[in-house]
DNA sequence: TATGAATGAGGCTTCATTCAT
DNA sequence: GATGAATGAAGCCTCATTCAT
């Protein structure tokens, strides 16, 4: 049924924001079944372990990630800084929702003492991030250089972002922002 | 007395790489004590609870910062980049201590939940790492510049630990060593 | 109408299966519905609870031995030996469906901490089989004589299939069929 | 200290008559704990885990029979039959005390849910019981016979005291006793 | 200083059972 | 007949903390 899909989406971004505003071990099962509004057994009928919901959560994330921030990249036929800054919007929107900080910078903190499947989920969507801006980079730099340039980039948002949960500083972003703008118009 | 002083820091510095390494919450006084070698009791003889050790924690790291990497600034009478150079190699060095991480940008991430004195301890550390930085980039830039330039650099800092710890790649901190270089011989 | 009989005759079969298998506290509603194919819903719609479905199975289970393995004694006319060997057949093919064990030894181990109901009725269908031996033995010996073999051939068969499950070897059983064969040919 | 191996065994023996009356599954945590005088949380600073309790469980009482029942074969000069009679009073003894039972045959059925290990030990134990056995029957008989009559004889007590427990009745036991009596006595 | 032992609360998970559809 | 979903209780275990010795 559709309103059955709609709501586990539903939970798995309820969920997806506990555990951005807490962390993994810091968010207990209660607290998660409690922002789905269910009790902690209802919660256990839709996700089997804590372990498998984060799984589940990420790899929702990651969906959601190369649908509506990375794919801009792709989907458009406007300008490298154009694109960008569509994806820069994206970016902060994604950023921003409810609780500032990236889930899957603050879950990376955590990864490796949950699992390697958890490591290997953040490395692969945090490849596909840079896949994205390595795209936008290489209209303007050889292969190499716009590798480089994106996994910089990405590294850029993740300690902006870090602060901006911090200090509630929307100048971290902004740079970022200004940065990336003059690597794309630069030469 | 001296041995007594030295085992309280090396318990500080011990307690420091847990919670480095597991984070606030993934991180149980047993775990502490028995990384410090001691029982569970023994060990609360020395700290009164999990909050105010991780008060002393910080409070140790900060003091060490100041005087092992902030203070590169100020004792030395060498060119702004050697300077730098000199503390990015002490910082690198702080990051990588037995695990790769900050310690101060992963509490960061938990402070909110843990209590007000822990955030503003963390934004106490980073304003002192700021002003470090700022003082570098006053030789080139006005001081509003020279803050702003500090604030990022730091955040770049965070970042690229963040995807350091994730992929245990070099390139990161390499990078922002170079950016950093570059915006203190430029001009 | 027919069809339907067949099916709670299955589940009630597959049932006593995972109770042999697992005994009764370590056999969950969840495993034995879906040991029969159902979600668990639909299996309370054919047992009103845990308690009174082992009911059904050991009902069921007393009814199967009334008829397939006691009966042999009464539905027969050949020599008491003979008899006893078919019947020996019968009570390792029940010991040996799927896995080894005696689903009504192993549920008496529990009995007095599910229900005097079970109690009783484990002791019930001991006794059918107890009068079957009796009638066997009662060709060659006295009617008491016949009772207390009847009870020690039958704890004779409990501790074999105990260790047999335990080791998975023939000859407890194997020494069971001839200690009694012995008994029926003696004087 | 003394009293602290006193209260260990007394545990460990606490533990025993819990398991045997309800087995494995039918015994939680919580039982165990107030059954020695715990709470839960103290019970498991004694055990690490239920299967390590069980283990240990399991463990004291190999000790313990080893001790106090499989030895009496070698620590006497009696008459093969004046030793089984001590040895069968001890038996009994086991198999009474508090409830009746034999913990090793209950664990053992459910010992394949549990874990290799218990299955193991099990196995272990009643080798220990057999060989005991085997050294009775040894002067009577040739040593494959011997060995022989030892596996039956341990599965005789094993399927008396499974009646016992349902029945309450003495005869059982009796009876394994005189039959064993019969076969030290023959010739 | 140190430790063995304890505790109440809470965390993850499963259980038997129910009920609306 | 069957199912998805829910629930309160319970089961296993860990946590931060305390205290007598």
């Amino acid at each position: 049924m559709r309103p059955q899909k709609l709501t586990t989406e539903h939970m798995l971004n309820t969920c997806a924001l506990q555990f951005k505003t807490h962390g993994y071990a810091g968010t207990s099962m209660e607290m998660l079944a409690q922002a789905c509004g269910l009790t902690k057994a209802a919660f256990y009928y839709h996700f089997p372990n804590k372990h498998a919901l984060l799984m589940h959560v990420l790899e929702h994330t990651h969906l959601y990630l190369n649908q509506h921030l990375f794919a801009v990249v792709t989907t458009s036929d406007q300008q490298p800084t154009d694109i960008f800054q569509h994806m820069h919007q994206r970016a902060v929107q994604f950023f921003s929702y409810e609780v500032t900080g990236c889930l899957i910078g603050i879950i990376s903190v955590e990864s490796h003492d949950i699992s390697n499947e958890v490591v290997e989920k953040i490395q692969a969507i945090f490849k596909d991030w840079q896949a994205a801006f390595a795209q936008l980079f290489q209209y303007q730099y050889d292969s190499e250089q716009a590798q480089n340039l994106a996994k910089i980039s990405i590294a850029d948002y993740e300690g902006a972002i870090l602060m901006t949960r911090l200090y509630d500083d929307a100048f971290y972003l902004e740079q970022v922002e200004q940065r990336i703008l003059k690597l794309l118009k630069s030469i």
